[in-house]
RNA sequence: GCGCCCGUAGCUCAGCUGGAUAGAGCGUCUGACUACGGAUCAGAAGGCCAGGGGUUCGAAUCCCUUCGGGCGCACCA
């Protein structure tokens, strides 16, 4: 018995009990979804519904619980449904059918926890989108640990979805970032404007060794010679931010190019950029004022309209974030979200509004997240204020793992304080390390059983009768709505909380049930029952710690 | 000025699509190893959920308001 299926059970229950009445009142699963009470003394699961639907029914709420007491107690695998406070059904199932979840764990394996709520949902997922003119530093690991675990837990859902980072290899940053690695490679002094940072030495150093004669070049033709050392230098930092990525376990499907929205085709067919204009200006959203070109996003929410072409013909940025839109949109994708920085805020009315043009419902079609900024030891970390610490220090540092345990642990909304000792912490004042042990645990009292001759030739749920099974097991039933709730609400944390809930509920397991024999203790059923409750826990782990992005060891 | 986010234990934070006695970890204090890994477990203390008003059977959660913090309001990228 799950929890799916008791609400199940207790949406036909109140179904009847409304139609008994006369009354037209729709009842669906979601109004009797049940949940776990706090205090066990509750019972396994409770239900309010006798309260949420007294008042439409016009009858008193322990008169209706009553009434769905009546039937509840009848449902197999129910031992007993009891009413109590101002109606709450309280209902406790018996130990062989919460005993059955470690069968189904076990057996469904990886697969545990999957559902199909979404889907049929074609998501667009872009994040971290840092300019290629630079290293990943703290203010990008907080979107990609989370952006990479939403799209695993959105998936887990049901959902298709495709991870996208932007790169703006277009425009004045870029030429910049030419500049700047150009005098590098020819030790000259840099640039008034120039990116600071020992990065750009080091490039400019590779680049010297890759083009020969870049020197002679950059005497005959600068313009030439800074094309090349700006092509150059992109491609290299490209590449080492798509290698911190990979070693952070965040993996993007694709790669989009900002400068292929400002190419034209082949033949001179305009750019991505001009077509999307001329779209939405044949949809009467684009105008022409003060020698600009302007889109009016205020139709749809915006607090005023915004510039595609300057005054001088030049883009705006904003003008390929739109065409940017367009091309999701083209490609078949629904909702398209976007993991923001809380200093992007100001774009949620453009963006919304860009969807709103493009004739797409800004209610469902777009999704703008924001993110609060991150502390660690107390300094925030921001490319402003100057006190920048790269990706690869903070994953030689940290390691991937507690990195992104602790950043996925978080709602997005909230600001974030790390403690750097604690996230090196290898005790239980850690939780990554803390849910990490109780898998590896799992898989210590497997080695031992094997050794002690005991197997799963038998399973006897009604035999988990220990608190801590009820407990465990408890844990175990809701970790498949946990995965849907967190990705109905685009929120992986929920996943990192629930893991340190079941490790808890683990360790006190291990500590007062034993899948061993003790001494001269022969094996029985109870003993193989209990191994199949801790190959369940340990799939579980498993399953949420994948979902973070975190491995999940057989020994620390 | 306008808009968004936040304010919960000494600290860092969950809980916010309304539910029973507001939770976790750290820190403090008591206990548990010649028994599957003590990287653990059992227990204690610690709260006007920033303040005030409202909505209702019920509010940390929803609405209004005040105060306190963060961020944003470009023909920059």
């Amino acid at each position: 018995m799950t929890p799916q299926e008791l609400s199940a059970a207790i949406a036909r229950i109140l179904t009847a009990i409304v139609a008994d009445r006369g009354s037209d009142i729709e009842v669906t699963e979601l109004d009797t979804q049940v949940e776990r009470p706090k205090n066990r003394a509750h019972g396994d699961w409770a239900s309010n519904v006798a309260m949420k639907f007294a008042k439409k029914l016009g009858v008193n709420p322990r008169e209706l619980a009553e009434q769905v007491v009546a039937e509840a107690t009848a449902i197999d695998g129910v031992a007993k449904a009891e009413i109590a406070g101002p109606g709450f059904i309280n209902i406790t199932l018996d130990a062989a059918s919460a005993g059955e979840t470690a069968r189904r764990v076990v057996e469904q394996g990886y697969e545990y926890g999957r559902t199909n709520t979404l889907a049929g949902e074609n998501i667009n997922l872009e994040y971290v989108s840092a300019n290629p003119t630079g290293p990943l530093h703290m203010g990008h690991t907080r979107w990609a640990a989370l952006g990479d675990s939403t799209a695993r837990v959105l998936r887990a859902a049901g959902a298709t979805v495709t991870s996208e980072y932007y790169i703006n290899d277009a425009g004045a940053q870029m030429d910049k970032f030419g500049r700047s690695v150009l005098a590098a490679a020819l030790g000259e002094e840099a640039p008034e404007d120039a990116y600071p940072g020992a990065y750009i030495q080091s490039l400019g150093a590779r680049i010297k060794e890759q083009i020969p004669g870049l020197a002679e070049l950059a005497a005959t033709d600068r313009q030439a010679a800074q094309e090349q050392a700006e092509e150059l230098g992109y491609q290299m930092q490209l590449a080492e931010i798509k290698d911190s990525l990979e070693r952070f376990n965040v993996h993007f499907d694709v790669f989009f190019s900002e400068r292929t929205l400002h190419a034209k085709g082949e033949n001179g067919e305009p750019s991505p950029i001009e077509s999307a204009i001329e779209r939405l200006r044949e949809q009467g959203h684009v105008y022409d004022e003060d020698g600009a070109t302007w889109v009016r996003t205020t139709d749809f929410g915006d607090d005023k309209d915004r510039v595609f072409t300057r005054g001088n013909g030049i883009y705006t940025y904003f003008a390929a974030d739109a065409a940017y839109y367009l091309s999701k949109k083209d490609r078949g994708f629904g909702e398209k979200i976007y993991l923001l920085g809380a200093d992007h805020h100001g774009y949620i009315g453009r963006l919304t509004a860009i969807a709103g043009a493009a004739g797409d419902n800004i209610e469902t079609d777009v999704t703008v997240l924001i993110g609060q900024l991150v502390n660690l030891n107390g300094a925030r970390l921001s490319k402003r204020a100057g006190n920048i610490i790269e990706l690869d220090d903070l994953l030689e540092w940290l390691g991937a793992d507690a990195l992104r345990y602790w950043l996925a642990r978080y709602p997005a909304d909230s600001p974030l304080a790390l403690d750097g000792e604690q996230v090196r912490s290898r005790s239980n004042d850690n939780p990554v390390f803390y849910v990490q042990y109780a898998h590896a645990r799992t898989c210590a009292v497997d080695r031992n059983a094997e050794a002690a001759g005991i197997d799963r030739s038998a399973f006897a749920p009604e035999l988990l009768t220990h608190e801590t099974e009820a407990e465990l097991l408890g844990k175990l039933q809701q970790y498949p709505g946990i995965v849907a709730g967190a990705a109905e609400l685009r929120e992986p944390h929920r996943v990192a909380r629930f893991l340190e809930e079941l490790a808890s509920a683990y360790h006190s397991w291990y500590d007062a049930c034993r899948v061993l024999p003790l001494g001269e203790e022969p094996i029985g059923d109870l003993h193989r029952t209990r191994l199949w409750l801790n190959d369940a826990a340990g799939q579980v782990l498993r399953n949420g710690l994948d979902l973070i992005g975190v491995s999940a060891p057989e020994r620390l």
